[in-house]
DNA sequence: GGACCTATTTATAATTG
DNA sequence: TCAATTATAAATAGGTC
C-alpha cells in the first residue's frame, strides 16, 4: 500500500480480449453492467426487458425484467383471445419453426432455437420456484434474511442489487444463494 | 451562450420517471446505451447476446449478437442431429407452449410468446433481407453510401455506431434508413 | 476466486440551437 | 423533435489483498 502502482482504467478498443483470464474477468464484469443498465431502463422508462447471454461453450445467463407479475399487464394487453387461442398458439410456432428449419442460415437459426429452448426452461424453472412458495415477498425474503456480509453493499444502493440478482435467480450458471453468500458463478 | 445555466448530470433515483417527454428521451438514450454495451461485451469476450425490449405499448427493440453467421459454430455446437431433427424440435415446442399455457402466471408468459413470435419475426425478415443480396458485404454497403452527415460521427467510432444500427435493421420500430438519414425511431 | 480500490474513461441528464 | 454540448455521475481496467 505504500507503493502506489498504475491502478486506473484504460482506454478500451472494440476488439476481442486475447488474454483468457482478462477475457473472463471483463466478461463477469461487464455482463453483470449490462444487466444492471437494462434494469435502470426498464425501471426508469417501464420497458420490459429481456436479455440472453451465452459464453463462449458455457450455459447463457439471462436477464428479465418483471420477473414479477404485476406490472406486465399494461402493455401486453390485457385482451388475449381468452381460451380458444391455445391451439392455434401451437400450430404458429409449430409453422414458424418449419418454415426456419428450410431456410439457409442454419447455424443462426441453430442459435435462435438453443435461445428460445433456453428461455422456456428458464420460465419454467421459474414457475417452480414460485409455486413452492407462498408469495413472491416469502420467496425472496429467505435468502434476504440468511445474508451476512453482502447485507451493507446490498442496501447501500437500496435494493438494486438485490433486485437484480433476484431477476438471475433462474438463470443455470447465473447468480445463486450458496454457503451463506451470493454467488456469480 | 453569456449566461451558463446548470448543464451537467444529476445523480439518478432508480424509479419511473414521471415527465413523459424525459421518459421518452431517456428511453431512447438508455436502450442505445444497453445496446452498445452488450454489443462491447459480445466483441470483447466472444460472448453471444441478444437483447429484447418492449415500450410500454410499443413494439420491440432488439439487438443480436452476431448477426453474421461465422462467429456462431464455435458454441453453439456444429454436430446437431442432422435432418431427422425438424419434426422432433416442433414436438419439443408444441408441448413446452402447451404446458407452459397451462399454468398460472398466464400474463409472464402471454410476454414470453409476444417475445418469441417478435424473435421468430426478426429472423424472418433478416433472411429475407440476406436473400434479396448477393452479400452481406453488398447489403449493408448501400446504405453505408448514402450516408451524409452521419459519416463523420459514425467514423468518430469507427465502425462501432454503425454495427450497432445494422444490428437492428431488422427491427420493427428500430432503426431505419430514410430519407437520406439514420433514424432511431 | 471474489471483494475492494482508484485512476480514468464512458455514459448521460439537463440544456441549448 | 433532434443533434450537439457540457458537467457530472457511473462504469470499469488493472491492481491489491
Amino acid at each position: 500500500m505504500s507503493t502506489r502502482l498504475i491502478k486506473g482504467r484504460k482506454s478500451v478498443r472494440l476488439a476481442k480480449i486475447e488474454n483468457q483470464n482478462n477475457r473472463q474477468v471483463t466478461f463477469s464484469k461487464r455482463r453483470n453492467g449490462v444487466f444492471k443498465k437494462a434494469n435502470e431502463l426498464a425501471v426508469m422508462t417501464g420497458a420490459e426487458v429481456g436479455i440472453i447471454v451465452f459464453p463462449p461453450g458455457s450455459k447463457p445467463y439471462s436477464f428479465g425484467h418483471p420477473n414479477v407479475d404485476e406490472t406486465i399487464d399494461k402493455y401486453v394487453g390485457e385482451e388475449r383471445p381468452p381460451s380458444p387461442s391455445s391451439p392455434g398458439i401451437d400450430d404458429k410456432y409449430v409453422q414458424m419453426f418449419r418454415k426456419a428449419n428450410s431456410m439457409t442460415l442454419n447455424t443462426q437459426l441453430n442459435t435462435l432455437q438453443d435461445q428460445l429452448d433456453f428461455a422456456l426452461n428458464l420460465k419454467s424453472k421459474l414457475k417452480e420456484k414460485n409455486k413452492k412458495l407462498e408469495s413472491q415477498q416469502e420467496w425472496f425474503k429467505g435468502p434476504i434474511e440468511k445474508m451476512n456480509y453482502t447485507e451493507a453493499s446490498m442496501l447501500k444502493e437500496g435494493l438494486e442489487d438485490l433486485l437484480l440478482k433476484v431477476k438471475n435467480y433462474g438463470t443455470e450458471r447465473g447468480y445463486g444463494y450458496e454457503n451463506g453468500k451470493w454467488k456469480a458463478e
